[in-house]
DNA sequence: TTGTTGACCTCTT
DNA sequence: CAAGAGGCCAACA
C-alpha cells in the first residue's frame, strides 16, 4: 500500500464511536437529535453555525446528513430549537423553505440581528460560531 | 423486511 | 475551475 487511493474512515468512525459512548439514557430518547439540539440552543443571539460544524463537534463531519434530520424534528422537538441559526457551509439558508414559509428563517435571523442576502448570511463567515471552539469540548 | 430519501459535506476526476 | 460521486445515520413506504 503505497498510496490510499480509498478513504479509510477507520479512526473517525472510531470517534463517533468514542461520542456515543455519551450516558446514553435507557431511552430512546437519546440520539443524534438530543445533540444538535443541545449546540443549536447553545448559539449565541447574532451568530450563525453549519451542519458540519456541529456534525464535526458530535465527531460524525460525515454524517452532516443526519444534523439536517435532526433540525427536520426541531420544528416538533420541544423547547423550540433556533434552527435558523443552522444553514450550510455556504452560508445559505438551505432549510428555509422548511420553516413552514420561505421567509420564516430570514425573518427569524434578521431579528436575531443577522442580514440576510439572497437566502445568504452576509458575512457568515464572521458570525460563524464553531461549537467545536466555543465550546471546546 | 429491504429500499429509498433526506435542511449536507468532502474528495476525486 | 466545474461537475460528479461517495458516505454517514435515521426515518418513511
Amino acid at each position: 500500500m503505497t498510496k490510499k487511493k480509498a478513504k479509510a474512515p477507520s479512526p473517525e468512525k472510531k470517534a463517533r464511536k468514542a461520542a456515543e459512548e455519551k450516558p446514553r439514557s435507557t431511552t430512546r430518547e437519546y440520539s443524534f437529535f438530543a445533540d444538535v439540539y443541545d449546540v443549536v440552543r447553545q448559539v449565541p443571539r447574532g451568530r450563525v453555525t453549519s451542519y458540519g460544524a456541529i456534525a464535526a463537534y458530535l465527531g460524525t463531519k460525515l454524517s452532516a446528513r443526519m444534523v439536517g434530520w435532526a433540525m427536520n424534528a426541531a420544528g416538533t422537538a420541544k423547547p423550540k430549537v433556533p434552527a435558523q441559526r443552522v444553514v450550510n457551509r455556504n452560508g445559505i439558508l438551505s432549510g428555509k423553505h422548511h420553516f413552514g414559509t420561505p421567509t420564516r428563517m430570514e425573518a427569524l435571523l434578521k431579528k436575531d440581528g443577522v442580514k440576510v442576502k439572497n437566502d445568504t448570511v452576509v458575512g457568515f463567515k464572521e458570525r460563524f460560531w464553531d461549537p467545536s471552539k466555543e465550546l471546546a469540548l
